[in-house]
Parts: structure tokens; sequence; C-alpha cells
DNA sequence: CACGTTTTTGAATTAGCCTTCAACTCTCTG
DNA sequence: CAGAGAGTTGAAGGCTAATTCAAAAACGTG
């Protein structure tokens, strides 16, 4: 028998293996036992703690975005220097590679989200705050003196996000040329042209 | 009993019910009494000329994909100023709105073609085409002196095709505040920048 | 307009998954 | 260390979908 957990730590554990489910088989093809599976428990199990295994998946969705989300934060406050902090922004924001499991994640609601109203509002609201943190770094750069940004900061920030987003599809599609590095630079271009800094950090 | 059609005119209506399933349910959710739904028949049917739904899937994609890539040549083929051009196929790589149906099956893909090679290079084979008939019209436009390109013809159409992609998505999620306006706005902002023409059409 | 062919149906079979639940195991607590 | 409570299993039942196929219907052709 699977070693027995508390509610909570099990529940912990099976948003995890919901997470590597979805991945695997995508937000519709995720079945109950492969949820089980990867948890290493029997169906009946998951079942206990989640009568519904579309809630389940919605909390995995949403736990995934958060950690996606916490992780640029995170790295975003080593830097003070907004020239510094764009670059590093922009690269948290693409996948390692095309396993990368965040932004598999993130890639498999693409598509539901047009079906799905629950998963819409939960990337509509993921994209907003990378909008946010975006222009959070535009306005200071622009305040410093370091950027001369050429538009408003929103709309930059806007598009920003959207390569990012584009660039992480066609990454986890295996594009032969575009990989992280090439994303990078391609996203770079467009930061640089509109910032008026040559952001060679 | 079903009006009887010859096999190729079956096949296409096939391919077209299966396109309608596929935005209905997803291309990891979509079953064989959806399919047959669509087109009026049974799953028998269905069965009868696709034994394998799989691969009646795929040519769904593969037909959806070239009607959206033809469409939007079609609609270049109307202009001959490279700025005018430039706007036109900007607004044909977005969806009318979040219904938009060969948007939401290109956006059906994008999770697909992470876990599935022949829907990766599918969407990468799109893409690619797709960068090639806007670096066409960047190159075009350079040429006759009307653009002044602020980087390299490849790397900005690369950037238009994200963005329109990224948009995409946004739009068929919903997004409260982007709409197809506001993502051509966004965009056009960007092919300003990079063409150095105040693309006023 | 009858015959042979192709397409479609509908029912029967099979397979797979969800759901339920009684029994069992673990852990904590008194 | 016994009992209670919480978590887990595994098997049984039920439902849904895929698959198969004989029979029926539609079509084309001579």
């Amino acid at each position: 028998m699977a070693q027995r957990k508390s509610r909570s730590d099990r529940r912990i554990d099976l948003i995890e293996a919901a997470r590597k489910a979805i991945i695997r088989h995508g937000v519709d093809g995720v079945q109950l036992s492969h949820v089980a599976e990867e948890a290493g428990l029997t169906s009946g199990a998951v079942l206990y703690h989640y009568p519904d295994l579309g809630e389940l998946l919605v909390e995995a969705q949403h736990a995934g975005m958060e950690r996606f989300y916490e992780l640029r934060l995170r790295r975003l406050a080593d830097f003070t220097d907004p020239a510094e902090k764009l670059v590093v922004t922009i690269r948290s924001g693409l996948p390692t590679g095309p396993l990368d499991p965040d932004v598999r994640l993130l890639n498999e609601l693409g598509g539901a989200a047009g079906r799905n109203r629950v998963y819409g509002v939960l990337l509509t609201s993921l994209y907003d705050r990378q909008v946010s943190m975006y222009q959070a770094i535009l306005d200071t750069g622009a305040a410093l003196g370091v950027f001369t940004l050429a538009a408003d900061s929103l709309s930059i920030a806007r598009n920003l996000v959207a390569l990012e987003d584009a660039y992480g599809y066609r990454i986890t599609a295996r594009h032969p040329v575009i990989g992280p590095a090439e994303a990078a630079e391609l996203i770079l271009s467009y930061a640089r042209a509109a910032t008026g800094n040559d952001l060679s950090h």
C-alpha cells in the first residue's frame, strides 16, 4: 500500500501528479488513472480526495501558473538595473527547451481556454500580471532615464509578453531553428528598439 | 438514411465535420460520435471512410491550416503597396472574434504540438510559411525604399507572426480588453517601429 | 429497370473508464 | 496498546465509446 499521508499533503501530491498527467495527455485527454499512476495511487484514492477530476485539473493549472509567475518575480528580484531586469525577465519567460514542464503546462491551456471559461480566466489573469511586471520595469527604466520608450509602456509590455508566449509555443513544438537562445534574441531585438537601450547584459 | 455520397465527397465532409468537432471538444477530447454527429452520419459510416480517427483529425488540422494560409495569401494579392500589404496581412492573421473557427482550430493544436510530433511539424511549417510571407513584404518594401528596416527582415517577420499567434490566443480566451482591433493596433505599433513607416492605411 | 457495387445503418460485441463500496491498513490518541 | 478515525485498496457494477459486421439502402450502369 502506498504510504499514507495527511489530507493536505496528499492533495499537494495529487496536484503535482495532475500537472504531470496533463502535460503527458493534454487537458482533455487526462484520465483518472493517469493521475493515479503519476501519484502512485489507485483511482479510488484520487477520487477520495477529489471527487471531481475537473476540479483537480483546474487546481493543478492554477498551481502551475502561480509557480511559473512566482519564479519569475523571484528571479527578477535579484537585480536592480532596469536593463538587467528586462533581459532576465525575457529569459525567464521562455522555456528552457521543448520539454520545459512549466511552459508545456501553460501551452496545454491555450486551446482549452477558448472552450472553457475558467481556463480562459486563469490564462488571461496570468497574461495581465505578466504585463504589469514588464510595465513596472519599463516605467522605472524610463523614469531613471535608462529607457527611451518608443511607445506607451503598456503596449510594449503587452507585446513582450505576447512574444514570449508565442515563442514558448514554437520551442515546445520543436521548431528546428528557434530554440531558447534564438527566441530570446528575437524578443531582445524588439526590446532594444522599444526601449532605445542596447540591453547588453 | 443520410444522402449517399462518393468516397471523395464524403471524405471532404468528414474533414469539415472533424474540424468542427475539434473546435468543440479539443483535439484530445473529440470522439467518433462527435464527428459523426457533425457530419449527420453514424459512427459506422465515419469508420468506413477513416478506420483511424487520429488520421482524420490530422487531415482536418492540415486542411484547416491550408485554408487559413491560402486565405491570407488571397487577401494579400489584392494590394500592391507594401505598406498596405503589411497592414492587411496583420489584420488577416488575427481572429475576427473569440469564436473565429480558423484560429480556434489552430489554437487547439498549440498544446498538442508539444506531445505529438505530427502536430508539431504541421504547426511549425505553418509558422515558417507565414514568416516567409511577411518577409517577402518587408523585403519588397525595403527595396522600394518605403520601409527602413530596424532589423533584418527575418527577425521582424518572425516577431510579427509570433505576435499574431499570441494575440490570437488572447482573443479566443476572451481577454476583456484585447479584441481584434486592439491586437491589430499593438502589432502595428511594432510594425511601425520596425519598418519606419507610419502604415496609415 | 435489374444487377453489381458502394455506402450507410443498426445492432451486437468488446473495451475502457468512472464510480462505488466493503474490507483493510495505517496513524494518532487516550 | 486498544480503539477510533482517516486514508487506501481492489473488485464489482454500470455507463459510454469504439469496433465489428450482416443487412439494407442508394447509386450507376448497361
